[in-house]
Parts: C-alpha cells; structure tokens; sequence
DNA sequence: ATAAAAACATGATATAGGTCATGTTTAGTC
DNA sequence: GACTAAACATGACCTATATCATGTTTTTAT
C-alpha cells in the first residue's frame, strides 16, 4: 500500500539564480526533466509534485487502471509489466532513478494504463496531475523537447528489445541484460559488479522472453563458466568482458 | 535513387483564417501534424518542407546513416527495418500516411539511424532540416504535444508487439499483422478486405519474427481454412472476425 | 531457531519453429 | 510469348526452448 505522501519545495527558496542546482532538494538534483528547467519553472513543478513510496509487493499502477499522474522514478527500481489472461508475464523496462512513466499518450487521452508498474524494491515515486503535466508541457518547450527526447529514446531502446526477441537466442539476450543490468545498476566489488537491485531468476525470464527453467539453466551455465554468480539477493557479474562477447555474439 | 524534389506550398495563401484545412495544398490534409497548427505556423512548416519520391527498391536512409532530416509520410507505405551483420533482417513498423519518422532523440543528439527506412512501393516523403523542425517545436506547444503524443502512442505499439513476439505464438502474431494491415490498409471487395500494399510471405515473416518458410506454412493453412487468399500484390482478407479470433486466442 | 515458502537446480520428454532441399507457380522482362 | 527470377509450396529432419516432474537450497516469517 501507499505508505506517505508529502508535498515536495516546502522551502519557500527565493533565490533568483537561474538553473542553479542549489535550488533543488536533496535527491531531486539527479532528474534532467528538472535540471533543463528554468527556476521558475522549476518552482512551479515542484510544487506540483508529490512523493510516495512504496514497497516490494505493492502496485504503483495495475493494467487497466485509468491514468490520472504523471511519474517520474525518484529512487529505487520500477519495472514495467504486460501480462496475459492466463497470467504469463513480461517485463517490458525497469525504470531507474530520473526515469519518466506515464508520460505518453494514454495520460493525454483518459484512455488505461496499457501494462502495470511493479517497484522492484523500495521506491519512491514523483508524481503530478495529468492537468499540471499537461500545463508544464505547454509552458515549457524546454520540458516539452526533453520528453520528445526521452521518448525517443524509449522508443529505440523498445525497437532493439524487439529486434534482439525476434532475432537472437535465449543466452544471448540473457548475456545482454546481464551486461545492461551490470552497467546501469551495478557497483564495484572485489570480485566482479554487484547488482543492487534483487532479481530472481523469474525476473530475468520475463525480462528476455523465456522460461524460468530456461533462464535457470542459462545461468547455471554461466555460473559454471566463471561469468556471474550468486543468486536474487547477491547477483554477482564476474567476467564483464566475457558476457559482452556472448551479448554481442553473432 | 530520389527521382524529384520540390518546394511544397509555393502558392502565397495569404488567408487569414485560422485551422482551415482549405490552406493546405492536396494530399497534405490527412496529416495530423500539420492540422494540429495555427495558420501561421502551419505556413512556417510548409515552406521548410521538402517533397521527394522513392521507388520500391530504394532507400530513404540506412541504419548508421547520420541523421539529418525530420520526415513524415505523405503517400505509401515505408518499413522500418533493422538487419544483424548475417543479412537477417526484422520489420519494427510500416508507416502510412501522416506518420513521422526520426522525430525522436536521434534527430536532435546527431546520432546515426537505428535503423532503416525502405518503401514497399512508390512513396512520398515529406521532410524537414533537424533545425527547422527544433525550431517548430520550441515556437508551437501545439506541435511539441502532438509529437508527444505520437511517440507515446509508438511507444506503447512498440511494447505490445514486444509482449507478443515473447508470448504468443507464431500463428497468432501473423493473423494480428493480417487484421491490424486489413484495417490500416485494406479496401473493401465483394469476397472480402484487399490489402493495397504489396507484402510477400517474406515481409510477413520479417515484420512477426518468423522464418519465411513458417510464414509460407502458416498462410497455406490460412488459405485452406478459407481465412485469406491471394499472393504479394493481390492479398485478401476473406475472414477477418476468424483471424480476429485467432490473433486473440488464448 | 524453526517452519514455511520462495528460489534454484536438473532430468526426461515434448514440440514449435528452424533449416535444408527440391519443386511449382507467379510475375516481371526482353 | 518465351525466358528468368521471384515468390510460393511442401517434405524431411533438426534443435532450441517449453513443459512437467522431483528434489535441494536459500530466504523469509514466526
């Protein structure tokens, strides 16, 4: 369940400076949507903002709900899921810190939420009204340009998922989320990058379109070939190098 | 190779009024983009935009291609497609009429194309310089939500197709791709839906992540079940509520 | 600390779809 | 209209991955 919601920028801070970070509360400074802002605008969207967290079995939003905010990932991992009837499940993206959701289409049109949004852990979320979105968006081309270009990139980045679906093995989609994981979420240890965020090897399944046996055996295979190991809790990436080869394998 | 280039609205159109279609020259009313604008920015838009033709066998751009250009469909039908080193190859989305295309963060970064842009056919491309389209959307809120919307709503397209490449099965995706095209880009016909572009066994099996083979199978199964017939040029959709159940079967 | 529940592991078997091979039909081209 | 190249078709076989089954280890809750 929701667990606090608390108005953001209670602090009054009528410093003129323009795009000075200084300005930003602790935590926020690490968002570009805010970043790009002029302070003005900035002040505005903060005042907008709410935050809330929540935690490892909670719904931020489920498939089918009617989208009423805006979010922006503040801390902590979302991950974005599309399921059947039959409740086989797929990870489309897991969201990070500064990371923007619900900020296409459906916020515009009334229409539902077109997958759910599951935090992958603690999180704590940013979110705005549809109407105070909408209002920034038209205020700002600064915001307005920044959302073009995320989305753009979401969009490629959801183009060359497909592509690697439909045209690469199971090990080989495995090796490469393993290698993004490592990169966007990993920090240094003794022996190789340990990932932060717990993912089980159903999660991993579901992120590169196999079964949980499948992605079991997988990594048992690289477990044996020195190239992770480790389990949910204490993912450890041991051969980078070696993974981005398999990743990047003809 | 591009057959012709010419200046679109070269008639002067000083009409006053504002959001009538009547200011647009033929063939250009269908596109959102440009009916979203004020009179005067649509004017702006029109005179940066350039017209060119491409043929069946051409290429609009190459994926590593830098980019360059904003463009939008005018007329036919254009495949974006993403090939591995080995020649295999996989079609992401074909564009009609009104669609953009790298109005994304490729277009702004002056980063190089993901993919590439191929016609099925002959087709009319309109297009504009990255500058003059930066421009627009820092002048016209309008035009930047539009684009919004756009992506989102490419965004959301790109992660179904996702989910369905990673849970359903093959026959399943390819009566999707039949009912989405017979509804796209079908006209009506006494025995049923004629598709008017042009697409082999081959484009099918590239746009659901098959092999041609299977795709070939599959259509003959079709075709026996009385669901569709033709070949390439000359498609019909004979049964579109039968793919329609099949494409959403459980 | 213990019990219960996830998560991980691995074998046996099944199967959808891929690969290769060999025709036939259709559609452009001279 | 004959020739050539795509496109379509189908069989035989193979393989990656799914499915089902059963056990072990790790994590979580009490």
């Amino acid at each position: 369940m929701e667990s606090e919601r608390d108005r953001l920028s209670k602090r009054p801070s009528r410093s003129p400076s323009k795009r000075s970070s200084s300005v930003l509360p602790q935590g926020l400074d690490r968002i570009p949507l805010l970043n790009i802002l002029s302070a003005s605008d900035r002040q505005r969207m903060l005042q907008e903002l709410t935050e809330t967290h929540y935690g490892k079995d909670d719904y931020i939003f489920r498939e089918g709900d009617p989208t009423k905010y805006f979010h922006i990932v503040k801390e902590g991992t979302v991950k974005c899921v599309k399921s059947t009837p039959e409740g086989k499940e797929c990870t489309l993206k897991m969201l990070m810190p500064g990371d923007l959701f619900c900020c296409d289409a459906a916020a515009f049109d009334g229409t539902s939420h077109p997958g759910s949004a599951q935090p992958m852990g603690d999180v704590s979320i940013l979110r705005m009204s549809k109407k105070a979105y909408f209002d920034m968006l038209r205020r700002s081309p600064d915001a307005a340009i920044e959302v073009i270009k995320y989305l753009g990139n979401r969009l490629n980045e959801a183009q060359e998922k497909t592509k690697d679906l439909a045209l690469d093995p199971a090990d080989q989609r495995l090796a490469s989320l393993l290698v993004d994981l490592a990169t966007r979420n990993g920090i240094k240890d003794p022996n190789g990058i340990r990932l932060t965020v717990r993912m089980t090897r159903q999660d991993m399944a579901n992120m590169v379109g196999i079964t949980t046996e499948t992605a079991i055996r997988i990594m048992s295979r690289f477990k044996r070939d020195r190239l992770v190991s480790g389990t949910a809790n204490r993912l450890l990436i041991r051969d980078l190098p070696g993974l981005k080869t398999l990743a990047t394998a003809s």
